[in-house]
DNA sequence: TCTAAGATGGGT
DNA sequence: CCCATCTTAGAA
């Protein structure tokens, strides 16, 4: 079992970068660490998505400031957690300075510890591949639910540790589900770790 | 007020 | 392929 308490927590300046698609590939193999419930779980991400609220109609805060994306105007460094299709918690991390709505949707985790607990919140006929393999289940398998919206980053319920993990290489290509978008739908701004066996959905084929 | 649609996932 | 399930945003 690795012991995450020598790993630094990511410092805010990380998360207030001005570059979103920078920090979506940075996120990968970085550890998402949650301690929910008395529970503590750790996943690696895998697999990312930029979301620009200035240039990107996919971006739920594109052009718009409404109650539920008030938060991803907020400085970097907080969680945007919102319900989807009135089941699922996608969990996503607010980056940039205030007033400029970007964020990171984190859309596969590798269980890293806490595996029990995963099993446990996702159900016994889950797969183990299954556990954290799409933003939705990752959500369910890590405790974070919508009601951790807004949590700092930078505490001790939600965070996120460099483990030094540079050996691997990142693919890239077209986010999931956002066909709504138009052109916009095209941008290569989903990132994963080639070859793990946890991203959600594999590359096309070019 | 009313309603359509949604950054999904699990089952047939 | 189908559908659960409910908030949100935008229309009326």
């Amino acid at each position: 079992m690795v012991d995450f308490s020598v790993y630094e927590k990511l410092p805010l300046a990380f998360y207030t970068n001005p570059n979103v698609v920078e920090v979506a590939k940075q996120l990968l193999g970085k550890y998402l660490i949650t301690n929910i419930d008395g529970n503590m779980t750790a996943g690696k991400i895998v697999e990312t998505e930029a979301y620009n609220g200035r240039n990107d109609k996919a971006c739920h805060a594109y052009h718009k400031r409404t109650p539920r994306t008030e938060v991803m105007y907020k400085k970097g460094g907080k969680a945007y957690v919102y319900l989807c299709y009135g089941i699922h918690h996608l969990f996503n991390i607010v980056t940039n300075e205030e007033g400029l709505a970007d964020a990171v949707l984190v859309r596969a985790v590798e269980p890293m510890m806490g595996v029990e607990i995963m099993q446990e919140r996702r159900g016994p006929k889950v797969k183990y591949k299954k556990l954290s393999a799409g933003p939705g289940t990752l959500s369910q398998a890590l405790g974070i639910h919508h009601q951790y919206n807004e949590t700092s980053l930078i505490e001790d319920t939600i965070w996120i540790v460099d483990g030094n993990e540079h050996s691997f290489e990142i693919e890239a290509d077209r986010r999931v589900g956002v066909d709504y978008a138009g052109e916009d739908a095209l941008r290569p701004w989903r990132f994963f770790i080639k070859g793990n066996d946890f991203v959600s959905v594999p590359k096309r084929n070019p």
